[in-house]
DNA sequence: ACTATACGGTACTGAGGAGTTTCGGATCTG
DNA sequence: CAGATCCGAAACTCCTCAGTACCGTATAGT
């Protein structure tokens, strides 16, 4: 919420007493602190090391957030997906064509970047419910929103039954890139993606593959 | 291992000078290891809470296990799966049938508390490739080899196509069920797991659901 | 009974990190 | 320039925890 503030007005009032707080710095320190937080992990990530990487000082860290969880907490749902732009989503006429026009070389990297992170997270979610929502929505809901769009058209334009599990399948890419970095820990590469949505997605929904072969 | 010469055979050979080491409480602590890991993560586990759990002594662990870490890789290594039993799987004469059959309540609460533990360790794995080894060795792989099994097997019967993609078919079910219980935070019950052999693969095998309506 | 060994318990050491305080310099205001 | 505010740096407190040392006791072998 940070970093909007900053971006979309120049500090509403700056009058009263004195000045008001620029807080300028707290885009780079929310950076700094989702970089470390991929390195290491809630529990090896400190403040100081996040201070030192965005130099900035210890105090200053503090003057602003009360504690490392509020911090990682700000820095979470601050985070914006930027790779996924939700009004120039691909629009390619067949179901298969707008999985596969999502698989660019940006995307996969932010995807892997935002995992790297959850990596480090997940041992908090079970005790924090609130870094568990803002984790939710700001990394995984996302993509499958993407999904579910996706697959919405293909029903409308008759591509695929209305009967398909919508839900589920909207999750199968997601769950198994994520499994793959986190538990498998192998790449998530482009080769991967299509073999899940030929190997898996297309043949669930009924699209088999002599119909695109060309 | 540790857990393992216990049972297979009672101390080969207890000559020598003096006696040989008992290390009889060994299970018991590696148990106890693994429900704090289950509980409060790599991290936040401490020796003493362990040696509590068990009743025992925190130079008893140091005598035993030469650091934190080691302990943590042996208990993960010991971990039996208690739930799979390789010689008597289910052989119901249809896949569905065999992935139902692997269904059962105890399964799932086993299942759940593996994901419990990974949950605790994913942000050590990166770091510590021998208990990432580890840890797919005992709580991964072996889920995945169940299924591919299944899938073998519906392929010699002729029941599906020999071009379905095994491999990342016998991951679909693993790898959402991590996904939900992990990130997701939410339960993996019967509905689920039915759900994704009936939403996903089945379909996705080319199975139609009327050939399957009884 | 005597001795050796393993164990449980407790006290200790040392390192590292969260959170606080202080200070000196930079920057803006007038 | 004078006054106020913010910031980076560093020193400091307090606490937790890994790892060590020691001791009293239970037990098993002789």
């Amino acid at each position: 919420m940070t970093q909007l503030d900053l971006t979309e007005q120049p500090e509403a009032e700056a009058s009263k007493l004195g000045r008001k707080r620029d807080h300028t710095r707290d885009p780079e320190i929310l950076d700094a602190a989702l970089e470390v937080l991929a390195e290491t992990g809630y529990d090896g990530m400190t403040i100081d090391m996040v201070a030192a990487r965005a130099k900035a000082g210890k105090a200053t860290m503090y003057r602003r957030w009360p504690s490392k969880s509020e911090l990682v907490l700000d820095a979470v749902a601050c985070m914006k997906s930027a790779d996924i732009d939700f009004d120039r989503l691909p629009d390619t006429g067949t179901l298969r064509g707008d999985l596969i026009a999502m698989i660019k070389p940006p995307s996969i990297k932010d995807a892997e970047t935002k995992l790297k992170i959850m990596a480090g997270l997940i041992s908090m979610l079970t005790r924090n419910p609130e870094l568990a929502d803002a984790a939710n929505a700001a990394m995984v809901e996302p993509r499958a929103t993407v999904n579910r769009i996706f697959f919405k058209r293909a029903i409308e334009r008759g591509e695929i039954s209305p009967d398909c599990d919508v839900e589920t399948l909207s999750l199968v890419t997601p769950s198994m890139a994520a499994y793959r970095v986190l538990i498998l820990r192998k790449p998530v590469d482009r080769a991967f993606l299509i073999s899940l949505i030929d190997g898996v997605l297309m043949p669930a929904v009924g699209i088999v593959a002599a119909a695109r072969t060309r």
